[in-house]
DNA sequence: CGGAAGATTGAGAGTTCTCAATGCCTGTGG
DNA sequence: CCACAGGCATTGAGAACTCTCAATCTTCCG
C-alpha cells in the first residue's frame, strides 16, 4: 500500500473501517481474536468527509468517538482574535477525540484536510474495550503516542526556529506515515497547503514558503503538488534534531529492550 | 487552605498522600467509599524533593507513576542544542507520568520547581483502578484535563505574542490553583523564576522580564518575591483571551448542563 | 561582608510578520 | 482547444517583535 492510495476513497477502508485501528493497536501488542472481533464489531461504518468538512466543532461535546479511517484530519483551535492554531494532524488509525470529551466537552475542532473517511464508535463500546487487558494496553499506548506528539509540538513551536520546525514536522510525519504504511522511504503525500503548515507551526504562510525554499535549496526537501520528496531523510533528521526515540515514542512499535531506555541513553 | 501553605512541607500531606488526588478526582464524580479506600491504600508514602530535584529523567522509563502531593513540579524536554522547553507545570493532585510510560518510556523529564512532595503508585495499582467505573471515569477526566492544558500551550506558544502568553499562563495557573484551593481571589504563590516562565513560554528570560514590566505598568500583575497579585482577574482574562470554558476544561468540575456545550455557545 | 542567584535595563542584531504584488496551476465554460 | 477565474505559491520591502550580549542592581544567605 503506497501513499498514492491517499486520493482514492472507495477501497477496502469503507468495508473494514476497523482495519486501520487494528493495525495501529497491534503495533503495540497482538490482540486476541475475541478482541479483534469486538473492535471490528464496534467500529461503525465509515463515512466520507469532503475536504475541510468538520467532524467535531470547537467547544462542542461530540456524541461519539471518531476514528480516522482514511485521509488526514486536523485538530485546531480558533483564538478570540480569529487566528488559528492547528494542534495536530490525525492519520488513519488515530482517534479524533478522547472518550471523555463526550462528557466534558472538547476544546478543539477536528476537520478533514483532504478527502477523508471517519468511523464513529459509541462511547459504550469504548467503555467495553477497557475491560479487555490487551485492548486496554494498546489503547493506552495509542493515547500516549498522541500525548507525546502533542508535547513535541510544544517543544518545536517553543524552541525551534522556523527552519527547524518545518524540518521536524516533516520528519515526524514521515515517521508516523511510515508506521502505517502510507509513506515510502523518501517521501509521502501531504494533503496540506502551506497555510495549514503555517497554522500548525505557529508561522505565517509567507514565512513557511520562504523556509520551504531554503529547505529546497539545501537539498532537504522537494515538494511538487502534494508530494513531498525527502532525498536524504537521515540528513533532515539530523538537521531537525529528530532522534530515533522520537520515532519510537510517536509512531513505532514499543521498544524491544528496556535497556535502550535507561538514563545512559540520554546523558 | 491558602497558598501560603506552599512553603511548608510537613503537614497532613505527608500523612495522607492520596488526599490531593482524591480531592482532584472527586471534582469529577463522587467516589464510592470502596474506591476512596483503594486509592488511599495504593498511593505510596510521599517523599519530599528538594528544589530542582528530578523525579523522572528525560528518556528514561519510570518504574512507577508519580503523583504530585505538594508543591509544584515541571515537565520539560532538553533539545539537542541544549535549550529547554517546559511542557507543563504539575500541581498537587496531578500525575507526573502516564502509566503507559512505564512500559514505553517517557519523552520528558519531571522535576521539582520549589520544594515538593511526590508519591509513587505501582502500575499494578493503577491497573486495578481501571476496573472501578467511577474511578476510571475520574481518571479519564484527569487525563483529559492534562491533554487540554497541553493543547492550550501549543496554542499560546504558536499564536499569542509574549504579552498574551504570559497573561494566559497566569490566568490558567490561577484557575488551576483555585480549583485545588491553593489560590485566593487575587493571586497565588508562584515558585518559578522568570527563567522557568521563559522556558515554558518559548521566550528568553530577558524578554519575560520586559513583558512582566509592561503587565505591571498596565496594572494587570504585581509580583513581589514569589507572590503573584492579580488586581483585576477579569481584565487579565479578557486581555489574555482566557474564557470561562478554559477554566472548565483545564481545572474546574464538569459541566452541570450539557446545553452549555452546544455549538451555539461557540458560534 | 562577600558571593550567588535572580531581576532589571540598554543597545544592536536577527527572525518573523505585514502588506502587497506577481506568477502558477487546475478546473470550468465557451 | 483556449480563455478565465480562483486558489495557492512565490517574491519584495519595510515594520515589529524577540533575541543576544552585557552591565547593573537587588535580594538572600553563609
Amino acid at each position: 500500500m503506497t501513499a498514492s492510495r491517499l486520493g482514492s476513497i472507495d477501497d477496502q477502508a469503507g468495508r473494514a473501517p476497523a482495519a486501520a485501528l487494528l493495525r495501529r493497536l497491534e503495533r503495540c501488542t497482538a490482540l486476541p481474536d475475541a478482541d479483534r472481533a469486538l473492535v471490528a464489531d464496534d467500529v461503525g461504518d465509515a463515512r466520507s468527509l469532503a475536504p475541510h468538512q468538520p467532524c467535531i466543532r470547537q467547544g462542542q461535546a461530540p456524541r461519539q468517538v471518531f476514528l480516522v479511517v482514511e485521509g488526514w484530519m486536523m485538530r485546531w483551535q480558533i483564538l478570540p482574535d480569529g487566528s488559528r492554531q492547528v494542534t495536530g494532524f490525525l492519520l488513519p488509525g488515530d482517534f479524533c477525540n478522547d472518550p471523555a470529551t463526550i462528557e466534558h466537552g472538547f476544546d478543539a475542532g477536528v476537520s478533514a484536510l483532504g478527502p477523508a473517511m471517519v468511523a464513529a464508535i459509541a462511547p459504550s463500546a469504548i467503555e467495553r474495550w477497557g475491560d479487555r487487558p490487551e485492548l486496554r494496553r494498546a489503547l493506552a499506548w495509542a493515547r500516549l503516542c498522541d500525548e507525546v506528539v502533542q508535547r513535541s509540538w510544544i517543544v518545536s513551536v517553543g524552541r525551534r526556529d522556523a527552519y527547524g520546525r518545518l524540518a521536524y514536522l516533516l520528519c515526524q510525519l514521515h515517521a508516523r506515515l511510515s508506521a502505517i504504511g502510507e509513506a515510502h522511504d523518501h517521501g509521502f503525500v501531504l494533503p496540506a497547503t502551506q497555510e495549514h503548515l503555517a497554522d500548525a507551526l505557529g508561522l505565517t504562510p509567507v514565512h513557511v514558503n520562504r523556509v520551504l525554499k531554503r529547505l529546497r535549496e539545501d537539498g532537504m526537501v522537494e515538494i511538487r503538488r502534494a508530494r513531498v520528496h525527502l532525498p536524504d531523510v537521515a540528513a533532515l533528521r539530523d538537521r531537525a534534531g529528530f532522534a530515533e526515540r522520537d520515532v519510537h515514542l510517536s509512531a513505532a512499535p514499543p521498544v524491544q529492550e528496556k535497556a535502550t531506555w535507561g538514563v545512559a541513553a540520554w546523558a
